[in-house]
DNA sequence: TGCGGCGGCGCC
DNA sequence: AAAGGGCGCCGCCGCA
């Protein structure tokens, strides 16, 4: 493998607009180039525009793989300036291979500085590196370059040593298996179509949520003395409301609400659910609070749709050619699982509450004509969805699967008294009227939120975030009877979990010695891998992982953990642990394998997808988007139904489900 | 002025 | 003993 690093510079704000956008623009150009040969350990740096040396021409020509942290921007600078500016050799696309990819499926985190710390990897800091690209990369203020040889030289100098850190990382982590290496690239494949936008929807969609803003923040202004002027400074609005408290029985009630606890401390929070709650007491004539106050809690509740910032993403992101927005999605983005992940224009959290095609149209129409629109804001990010749209002659086809990860959990418990449950679903019965028949309750929303929210171990906080969300009110000893009667009527679940943990234990202590079956799944240890790696076997053959895992001794019992990619230790962090730590017990563990193996699933549908040529252009855990012409639209329709309705050989009796309809704009389903 | 932390939003 | 977790982006705020 050649394992390489690319420097660039260009007047394009990469963040901003993103890799495809970036490499595109004329301005963006190559600073240097060091590559290092993983076969015979030589490297080679050099600045641009000199020519590449023959002998590594040759090189990468003959290489097997080109590997590079974040591949697909090296990929992008190699294919759209290296090879058509400098002659360098083209590179066929099977061949890139990302070493952030291969990071993530070993739980580390993505990005250089991270892994190479987590994985304790020599890798000096980086601090100038980053002034470096302030200085290099960015345009200066009258938007020339800089140009210095000597900061060059020193670019390169960085860029070799990224080059040597990330050869170490590749040293130090398992490869990508075959199969990861070619989800990758289908997944690369389905960057590379992008995503459409409605760009004049977009436009108008800012255009109105800023005068809406602007209208905002000057009645929050006046309201309150110029002391607030946008409804997003919370802290000063919770200065505020504490400095108009007086301590009499209102105000008692009032903290009592904004109270919340996080990692075992209290907090005040006003987010939407406390708002809510605030204003349904002041309702029902339980809360009096100042006229002010009770103004301000209700216009932030008007105000509060950070989501419409999306429509500003989906312009600088789309690229103006063709309003595609290129690059969204993540492989194994989600390091403890591989689910995958959405950057850029995230869209893994678009608003599920939208308008369809026709009512979007109507909106777009009217804003078009400069009409007022009701509730700007709310109105606004019903749009959001719709202003996805397939291209011209083309239909959007969407399926999702039903309730796939409570069909996964007891089919992956393994237990004959999970059939039970399976068997509903494959006979079409309503399990949420069935489980609220076994808490002994009529109620279809409480047996669904008891299903939604107990089968990871959970309990009543469980049960009542999960509650709060279907408008489901439990008093705390009614919730407690139910979390009993659930484990009851589910037996299956709590065995699972304590499998589970059981297991993962024994695969740890015996060091690498014997695998230990929990349900479908199999647990086994990686003594020489990062620390000693735990590895859970999905019943498809993947894997994930647990690195830096041991089992630590309290006098409560022995404790399993491991390192958590996304918790990172403050600078200079000495602590015994060197990175954030999780502790695995049963409920996260019984949550990873369903979560992991509905995305195992999904990757084993995308490469059908690829491999019938159905078109990707977008998938959401459960959910997957084709954007193809009208003329097929059917047929794909049918074929995505059969895609993810035929179940592998290696989830024999896993009942699917899933029903797709076409689409003139993306939407709820 | 830039950057990281944090609170908040939204999804599966 | 008890335990909901997996993500990413926006904007404010305090610090360097």
């Amino acid at each position: 493998m050649i394992i390489l690093d690319y420097e660039t510079r260009s007047k394009v704000d990469l963040p901003a607009s993103g890799l495809h956008v970036y490499a595109s623009d004329f301005s963006t150009d190559i600073i240097c180039l060091f590559m290092y040969d993983t076969d015979d350990d030589t490297s080679c740096g050099f600045l641009m525009p000199k020519c590449m040396p023959m002998v590594w021409r040759m090189k990468l020509k003959a290489a097997t793989l080109v590997g590079a942290m974040n591949a697909a921007f090296d990929r992008e600078i190699h294919d759209l300036i290296g090879v058509p500016d400098y002659s360098f050799p083209e590179i066929p696309d099977y061949k890139w291979y990302c070493i952030a990819a291969q990071c993530r499926v070993n739980a580390l985190p993505s990005n250089l500085d991270d892994a190479a710390r987590a994985a304790k990897v020599p890798n000096k800091k980086s601090q100038r590196g980053k002034q470096l690209i302030k200085l290099l990369s960015i345009p200066q203020e009258d938007g020339t370059f800089m140009e210095s040889l000597d900061l060059r030289k020193e670019m390169l100098e960085y860029c070799k040593s990224d080059v040597i850190a990330t050869v170490d990382l590749w040293r130090a982590t398992r490869s990508m298996t075959q199969v990861e290496h070619n989800d990758w690239l289908i997944n690369e494949r389905m960057n590379t179509r992008g995503v459409k936008i409605d760009r004049d929807l977009a436009l108008a969609a800012t255009k109105y949520a800023a005068a809406e803003q602007s209208e905002i923040g000057a009645k929050l202004t006046a309201l309150t003395d110029g002391l607030i002027t946008k409804p997003t400074q919370y802290q000063r609005i919770k200065e505020y409301i504490l400095g108009s408290m007086e301590d009499d029985e209102n105000d008692r009630k009032l903290l009592k609400l904004m109270t919340t606890h996080k990692n075992d401390h209290k907090k005040l929070s006003l987010d939407r659910d406390i708002r809510e709650s605030i204003i349904t007491s002041i309702d029902a004539d339980n809360l009096h609070l100042f006229e002010d106050v009770e103004d301000l809690i209700r216009l932030l509740h008007d105000a509060s749709a950070s989501s419409v910032a999306k429509f500003g993403k989906m312009l600088t992101m789309a690229d103006p050619e063709d309003d595609r927005v290129r690059g969204a999605f993540i492989h194994a983005g989600a390091a403890q699982t591989h689910r995958f992940s959405s950057k850029g224009l995230q869209l893994h959290n678009m608003k599920r509450n939208c308008y369809d095609s026709e009512e979007a149209i109507a909106m777009k129409e009217v804003m078009m004509r400069n009409e007022p629109v009701p509730d700007v804001m709310q109105s606004l990010s019903k749009l959001l969805r719709p202003a996805l749209v397939p291209d011209k002659g083309n239909k959007y086809v969407v399926g999702d699967w039903s309730a796939i990860e409570a069909r996964a959990l007891p089919w992956l418990s393994g237990d004959v008294r999970a059939e039970r449950k399976l068997n509903m679903f494959r006979r079409g019965i309503d399990v949420y009227i069935e489980a609220a028949k076994d808490l002994g309750l009529g109620e279809r929303q409480v047996g669904k939120v008891a299903e939604l929210a107990l089968g990871y171990g959970g309990a009543v906080g469980a049960f009542a975030s999960m509650a709060k969300n279907y408008g489901v009110i439990k008093p705390d000893y009614e919730v407690k009877k139910i979390v009993v009667s659930w484990r009851n009527a589910n037996p299956w679940a709590a065995t699972f979990w304590h499998s589970l943990e059981s297991a993962a234990k024994k695969a740890v202590r015996a060091r690498g010695t014997k695998s230990f079956k929990a349900g479908k799944v199999v647990y086994t240890f990686a003594p020489n891998l990062l620390g000693g790696t735990l590895i859970c076997v999905l019943p498809d053959g993947t894997g994930i992982q647990y690195p830096f895992c041991s089992i630590e001794h309290s006098d409560r019992g022995d404790n399993l953990v491991c390192l958590k990619a996304g918790i990172k230790p403050k600078a200079g962090d000495t602590s015994k642990h060197h990175w954030g730590v999780v502790r695995l017990w049963g409920g996260l563990l019984s949550e990873n394998v369903t979560q992991a193996f509905c995305a195992a699933l999904l990757r084993d549908k995308l490469r059908d997808c690829d491999w019938l040529d159905l078109p990707v252009v977008a998938h959401v855990h459960d959910e997957i988007i084709l954007e193809t012409a009208e003329i097929y639209a059917y047929r794909d329709k049918k074929l995505l139904k059969e895609v993810m309705e035929s179940v592998p050989e290696y989830a024999q009796g896993l009942p699917l489900k899933a029903d797709p309809i076409i689409l003139d704009r993306y939407g709820n389903h």
